[in-house]
DNA sequence: CAAACGTGGAC
DNA sequence: TGTCCAAGTTT
């Protein structure tokens, strides 16, 4: 028997049953293929039927208002995914009036699209011969194949493609590439994977030499770097509450007048300076983002702070850790549409 | 190509 | 509690 056949044997004995696999609309493969980037599906799978629901097809989505599908988008993370995805809706409503695009050299050049998304929606909805490769498949194929060095390096990551490409049988992209993925997702899992369920395991290397917890290898990331960011709250900071731009964290989220300095001491924002007595520490707070490490020191600003009992009132979990809002994210739909108090 | 992008679950 | 990491893409 050949892998792709114990594959999709062992597959159709232990897939889950999910919203997007029960279509061949490509509108909807895309939308969950989007949602499920860097994703888990439980994480996900609320987010996949609120947009099915709202924008049922890819022509409501893209009449959609921007500040609307990213309000959806709330809490999910990686924003640029909803801004991308909604530009290409309407991109592929202008472009292909008829007919949602499915093959992989259409989908590869629409943003948010790139060789894993388009390998997906091709196969998933066309049954494109394409050989998705995705962290899993890069996890099943290196432990499979014994690959002791890290994973992301280009010449490892070409092997990886060259032997997902052969164990794909033609005819049969679909149903293979869910089942690899599935593997990867539910028995070869990163850690404490279930071997003794693999359908792979008398030929996997990983785990005839016992590597299965040291492969894949990656090279490790870089040490965080420091930044402390000092915000001013209080009644007078909500004026001066903007939008954050681009080229740094945060990129288009709102937040409280700050400055920031190479170490703990604040120094006063020209907007406040002598206007009033030395602010006053409310909170300090950590939070880290992929490569750094944010200390973050609330002042108020004045003595009243009556509006943010506002804020207070409209909070959501981020609240709940830092006792104030880092940037408003979530919480507030007023200023993820900016509007209301913009 | 390294770095940036977010959040929540697992150990 | 801290670290890893999850159906990647962009710059």
């Amino acid at each position: 028997m050949k892998i792709s056949e114990v594959l999709i044997k062992k597959y159709l004995d232990i897939k889950r049953d999910l919203p997007w696999r029960n279509t061949r609309d490509p509108y909807l493969i895309w939308l969950s293929e989007v949602i499920l980037q860097q994703t888990r599906v439980n994480q996900g799978l609320p987010y996949f039927n609120a947009f099915s629901e709202a924008y049922p097809d890819v022509r409501q989505l893209a009449e959609a208002e921007e500040d609307e599908v990213l309000r959806l988008w709330q809490g999910l993370g990686y924003y640029s995914r909803a801004r991308n995805m909604h530009a290409t809706a309407k991109q592929i409503v202008e472009k292909f009036p008829d007919h949602f695009p499915v093959t992989y050299d259409e989908l590869i050049r629409l943003k948010g699209i790139g060789p894993y998304t388009a390998a997906a929606v091709s196969s998933f909805a066309a049954n494109e011969d394409r050989a998705v490769v995705d962290g899993n498949v890069i996890r099943v194929i290196s432990r499979f194949a014994g690959i002791t060095e890290p994973v992301n390096s280009t010449p490892v990551r070409r092997e990886i493609e060259r032997i997902a490409a052969a164990w794909l049988q033609p005819g049969t992209a679909a149903l293979h590439n869910q089942a690899l993925m599935e593997l990867g997702a539910l028995i070869c899992k990163p850690q404490n994977p279930l071997c003794h369920e693999c359908p792979l395991q008398s030929a996997c290397a990983a785990f005839r030499d016992g590597l299965t917890d040291r492969i894949p290898l990656k090279t490790k990331a870089a040490p965080k770097k420091e930044r402390y960011l000092h915000y001013y709250l209080g009644a007078e900071g909500i004026q001066y509450i903007r939008k954050r731009g681009a080229g740094d964290i945060w990129q288009g989220l709102y937040e409280f007048p700050l400055c920031e300095t190479g170490g703990p001491d604040p120094e006063p924002l020209p907007s406040f300076a002598g206007r009033e007595t030395a602010p006053q520490l409310l909170q300090q707070a950590k939070h880290t983002l992929s490569h750094q490490l944010l200390h973050i020191r609330f002042w108020q600003t004045e003595l009243q702070a009556g509006h943010l009992q506002d804020y207070e009132a409209v909070a959501d979990s981020e609240l709940d850790r830092y006792g104030f809002p880092i940037v408003l994210r979530k919480f507030s739909d007023v200023f993820i549409a900016g509007k209301g108090l913009l």
